[in-house]
DNA sequence: AGAGTTTCTGCAAACGGTTCCTGAAACAAT
DNA sequence: ATTGTTTCAGGAACCGTTTGCAGAAACTCT
C-alpha cells in the first residue's frame, strides 16, 4: 500500500525546548526549571533563557508536559446542550468556581442522547481531567447505568472523579460525588401554592417518563395532590420536552381538543410555560385571569412574562459541584452527596379561582 | 458473564499498553497496531489482545499518543459567556459542525475580558486544536491587538488556525480565518424600519465605544438617519452593556429624567429590549402605542414579548467558522473571510406614528 | 526439500518535556 | 592553601505511545 500520509500537513513542527536552551547557551534541565519556577537559578541565567523564549515564542508542549504527571488541572462538564438557559447556568457556575481555583473548563454537549454522552465521557477520561461532572437529565437504561459505572471505577482508578448533578446515583457501588436539585420539593411547592388558590384541575405540562428531572418534578406534582385530598387526574398530565414549541404545542392541541377542563397549568419548565402561554393568549385566554400558569427555573423568560416559578440556585449548582470534587479529592473518603434546595418566586401569572 | 477486575493494583496510575501486551502475551507493538487498527493481525492474535483490553478496561493515554503526532482532533471555541444567548447558539453551532466532522469541542469563556481571553488563546494552544475560535466583541487596544497577533502567528506555525467570528481584522499580516455579522446592515434596516413608520427621535440603547459590535450597530443607526435626511441627535444615544438589567436601568433612568423625547427606540440587541420594555410598561407606557421597541439578535425572550427585530443567523455563524477554518486547513491559500447577512423579523412592537 | 514470498510480531528509537543524580564552580571557614 | 559547603548546571533516565526496520514463522512453488 502508499503511505498513510494522506493528509499530512507539512513539517508543522513546534519550536521545541532544545531550541531555547541552545539559544540561551544551556542545557534543556535548566530551562524546564527556570521555566517551571521550581530552582533558585542565576540571574544572568534566567534572563538569558527568559530572552530566549521570548525571542523564539515558545510554548511548553502540553501533552508532553502531561506525560511526565505534571499536568495542568482541568475540569470537564457535560451538559446536554449549551442553548438551554439552564444548563448554561450551571455550566457558568462550573466555569467560575473552575477559574478561581485555577482550573481550565472543558464544555462537551450530549444532545441527550445516552450513547453520545457515554461516548463524551470516554473522550474526556483521555484527557485526565480532574473531574467530570454529568449534568442534566438522560434516559439512563440498565446497559448506561452499567456502562457509566465502570467508567466511574476507571475514573476513580485514575485519582479523578465522576459528578452527576441533578441525576440520581448510578448504584451504591459506583463511586460518584452526587449533587442533587429539589426538583421534588420545587413542585411540591408549586402545585401548593396553586391548590392553596382553590385550583383542583391543574395541567401538568412536560411529562416525560423514564427521564429523572420531569419525573422527579411530576412526583412533586402529583404528592401535593395527594397531601391536599385532591383526586389525581392522569388525563390532565401531558406529555412533551423541555421546549418552548412543545409547550405551545402541548397547550394548543388540549385547547384544540375542546374547552379547558382546568383552571390552571403548572409547566415543568420556564421554557414551557412560556410557548403554553403563547398558545393560551392566541386562543383568546388572559393569564391569570382565565387560566393560572405557573413554571419552573426562574429563568430569563420568567420576568419577562410575570411568570410565577420555582427558583433553583443554577449557578450554584456548578459551583457546588466542583467544589466538592475538589474537596473529596484532597480529603479522600467516601463521595460527598448534597442536596440543594429550590423556592418558589411570586410574580402575576398565578390568581384566586373565583367560582 | 460480567466479570469485574476488582484487582487493586495499588495506587492511581492508570494501567498502560504493557500491562495489556503481558496478559495477551504479546508485546506492546501488536497491541499498538491492533487498536489502532493501521496492521493486519492474526484472528488468534487479535482476540487474544481484545480480551485483555477488554479485561482491563484499558484507554489509551491520550497525551503520550498526541506526542507521536496522532493528535485526536479538536476544535476550541472562546466566547465572552455561554449564559448569554447569542454566544450560547455560536458556540452550539460550532459544536454541531465540529461532531459532524469528528472532532471534539471546547468551550471557554473570557468574561469580555481582554486580559483573561488571551490568556485562555494561550491555554488553548497547549492543546493543540486544529482551530481556536474567538466570537464576540472585546474592547481591543493596541497592546491586545500586538499580542493576539503574534499568537495567530504561533498558532499557524504549527498548523493550527485562528478565526475571528464577530470581529474585525487584526492587521493584514496576521493569518486569521474571518467571519463577519452584517451588523451594519441590520441596525441599518432595523432603524429604516422605524424611519419609514414616521419615527424620528429613536433613541438607541446599548452605545459601547471601542467595541466592535455596538459600534457596528451604531453606525448602522447613524447611516439610516443619514440616509432618511434626519438630523442625529448624540443625545438620543445611551451607553450600556448588553444585558437585560443594563436595558431596564437605560430606559429607567431617562424616563426619570423628565417626559420622554423621543417616540422610538432601538436596543442594540434583544435583551436590552427587553429590560427597556420592562421600564416602559412599569412607567405606564405601552408598546407600540406610546413607544414603538425595536430589538436585535431574535433569540428566546423576542418571541415572548411579541419584539420586532433582526434576525442573525447565530447558528450558522458558528458552523460557517468551523467549516471555513478545515477546509482553510485542507486547501492552504489565503485565509478565508465571510460576512452572513441578517434581516428583520416584524412582530407587533412597532407602530405607524400617529401626530 | 529448499528457495522465495508472504504474514505476522518484536525490538528499539523517537515524540518533548521533567527531574533524579552527579559534578563543577564559587564561596566560606579552617 | 586546603578542606568543607553551597549553589548552579548538565547528563540521562524516564513518562506511554507509535512506527520503521528487521527477523521469525508459515506458506507457496519449483
Amino acid at each position: 500500500m502508499a503511505r498513510k500520509a494522506s493528509d499530512n500537513n507539512g513539517g508543522k513542527r513546534q519550536t521545541t525546548i532544545r531550541e531555547v536552551a541552545e539559544r540561551a547557551g544551556v542545557s534543556v534541565a535548566t530551562v524546564s526549571r527556570i521555566l517551571s519556577g521550581t530552582y533558585p537559578a542565576a540571574p544572568a541565567t534566567r534572563s538569558k533563557v527568559m530572552r530566549a523564549v521570548e525571542e523564539l515564542d515558545y510554548v511548553a508542549n502540553h501533552h508532553a508536559r502531561a506525560l511526565q504527571g505534571t499536568t495542568r488541572k482541568s475540569i470537564a462538564i457535560i451538559v446536554n446542550s449549551v442553548i438551554s438557559p439552564h444548563y448554561a447556568h450551571v455550566a457558568q457556575g462550573v466555569q467560575t468556581q473552575a477559574a478561581e481555583d485555577g482550573r481550565l473548563c472543558q464544555i462537551g454537549t450530549s444532545g441527550g442522547d445516552a450513547e453520545r454522552e457515554l461516548a463524551m465521557v470516554q473522550f474526556m477520561r483521555e484527557q485526565h481531567p480532574e473531574a467530570v461532572i454529568l449534568v442534566g437529565n438522560v434516559n439512563a437504561d440498565d446497559e448506561y447505568k452499567a456502562r457509566m459505572s465502570r467508567y466511574a471505577h476507571a475514573l476513580a482508578s485514575v485519582g479523578s472523579r465522576l459528578v452527576l448533578c441533578g441525576r440520581p446515583p448510578l448504584g451504591p457501588d459506583a463511586p460518584a460525588v452526587v449533587v442533587e436539585y429539589d426538583n421534588t420539593g420545587g413542585a411540591f411547592a408549586a402545585t401548593s401554592h396553586l391548590l392553596s388558590n382553590g385550583h383542583k384541575r391543574i395541567l401538568f405540562l412536560g411529562r416525560r417518563p423514564g427521564y429523572t428531572t420531569p419525573d422527579a418534578r411530576i412526583a412533586g406534582y402529583r404528592n401535593a395532590l395527594a397531601a391536599h385530598g385532591v383526586p389525581h387526574d392522569p388525563s390532565l398530565e401531558v406529555d412533551g420536552t423541555f421546549e418552548r414549541y412543545e409547550g405551545y404545542r402541548m397547550m394548543r392541541s388540549r385547547l384544540a381538543a375542546g374547552p379547558p377542563d382546568f383552571t390552571a397549568a403548572f409547566a415543568a419548565n420556564d421554557q414551557i410555560a412560556a410557548g403554553a402561554r403563547q398558545a393560551l393568549v392566541e386562543h383568546g385566554l388572559s393569564i391569570p385571569g382565565d387560566v393560572s400558569l405557573i413554571g419552573f427555573d426562574d429563568l430569563p423568560p420568567a420576568a419577562d412574562i410575570d411568570l410565577t416559578t420555582v427558583y433553583q440556585p443554577h449557578e450554584e449548582l456548578g459551583r457546588t459541584s466542583v467544589r466538592l470534587a475538589l474537596e473529596h479529592a484532597r480529603n479522600g473518603g467516601p463521595p460527598p452527596h448534597t442536596t440543594l434546595g429550590a423556592h418558589l418566586v411570586i410574580r402575576g401569572s398565578v390568581a384566586p379561582l373565583v367560582k
